[in-house]
DNA sequence: CTCAAAAAGCAACACTAGTTGCAATTAGGG
DNA sequence: CCCTAATTGCAACTAGTGTTGCTTTTTGAG
């Protein structure tokens, strides 16, 4: 007797078409993006999505996980300086690109949306941990003290990137990028994320 | 014959009734904030606050504006560290408290409502340049070159703050607003926002 | 090929936000 | 005090989101 759930065939299908149309239409400004609207896209009735995800924001935080998987390259130059401005970079390119536009969907629900804010933050989390590794080098270098909190710099870097992406409507273009890494190399060498 | 706006008698009275009614709610956590829910509180029928506000952005941002008209102590101590230091505790304050609970809430319905997102930008706007004059300050006394980019280090001062409201969930502590004073007043020192 | 479980479709429904037309109230000049 | 315009209250209505019960289709093991 078949027990269990069904991972192939139509399910997939479906899964695969409402993802793609959500996808789609997230290119066009999710401001109109609504369930009824992928699901309609897709070629799905829309109790199919609202059952497998819950929400809209569950479709947003399945396509965000899909970004997630994916393997960033961790800039590693052997320079301090380079490698966080490589790495603004990094993060300005995926902000101006699609998984932008999910994270300011999902960012933007989060406050009324437990898992909504889940998935972002585990997402942020998990993309700063890997950058902290630029910093974990320079310390390797002996260019940074050991006990340099990676996480506060990684955090310092990103901040104005995400708030020019979430709230100041203003271009964030590579100059401001390089600028913003700079700042953080200013103050990683200052020893302003040195342990008290 | 009587033409024109009605500043006098009950239409104040519902508007003061409306605004602190939203007031007492937003303390409540805006997740359940509602503009039925608000005209209940404030014993008034809620199309009236539909056509006086149109919005619950709108009432929001009318609550936004009365701190915006309050005056804010810009620190001058002579030093440009302690000003900043001064500053980021400013910010950190502001955001513990009510004024922090509405912007996170019209910088999250920014996104999807354009008036949302005038408002907040404009309120940061005037309070990112009325900050600016600590670096001005600093200028004027020789502490930093002039045509240092003011602007560009109030919004790396502000950042990190705001990235812990409205995105990650993690405590906005002074250790915290003190480390990010310290980091741009490096960065400042370090000559990252003077002119190319 | 058969069949039971699982998933998807369909349609009707509930709920909430926001709108509209009309009646009742109120401000404030004459 | 009277009268007109502004404003509010009230109730019905629209539209869109999300839910539910049931039917139909599909999967995949035997």
């Amino acid at each position: 007797m078949p027990v269990g759930q069904r991972p192939g065939g139509r399910s997939t299908r479906v899964r695969a078409a409402v993802l793609t149309a959500a996808r789609g239409l997230l290119a066009d400004g999710y401001a109109e993006l609504t369930v009824e609207r992928i699901a309609q896209a897709a070629g799905v009735n829309k109790t199919s999505v609202y059952r497998r995800w819950t929400d809209l924001e569950g479709v947003l935080g399945d396509l965000l996980s899909q970004y997630a998987s994916e393997v960033v390259p961790i800039p590693d130059t052997g320079d301090l300086g380079t490698d966080l401005e490589e790495l603004a970079l990094l993060i300005r390119r995926g902000m101006t690109g699609e998984p932008g536009e999910l994270i300011t969907a999902l960012a933007t629900s989060a406050p009324r949306n437990p898992r909504a804010a889940q998935v972002v933050r585990g997402f942020l989390t998990e993309r700063f941990r890997l950058a902290e590794a630029v910093v974990d080098h320079a310390i390797a270098r002996g260019e940074l003290p050991r006990g340099t909190d990676a996480g506060a710099a990684i955090e310092a870097l990103g901040a104005p990137l995400f708030l020019r992406l979430l709230v100041v409507d203003e271009p964030i273009d590579e100059e401001f990028a390089r600028r913003t890494a700079a700042a953080t190399t200013a103050a990683l060498r200052a020893g302003v994320f040195e342990p008290r």
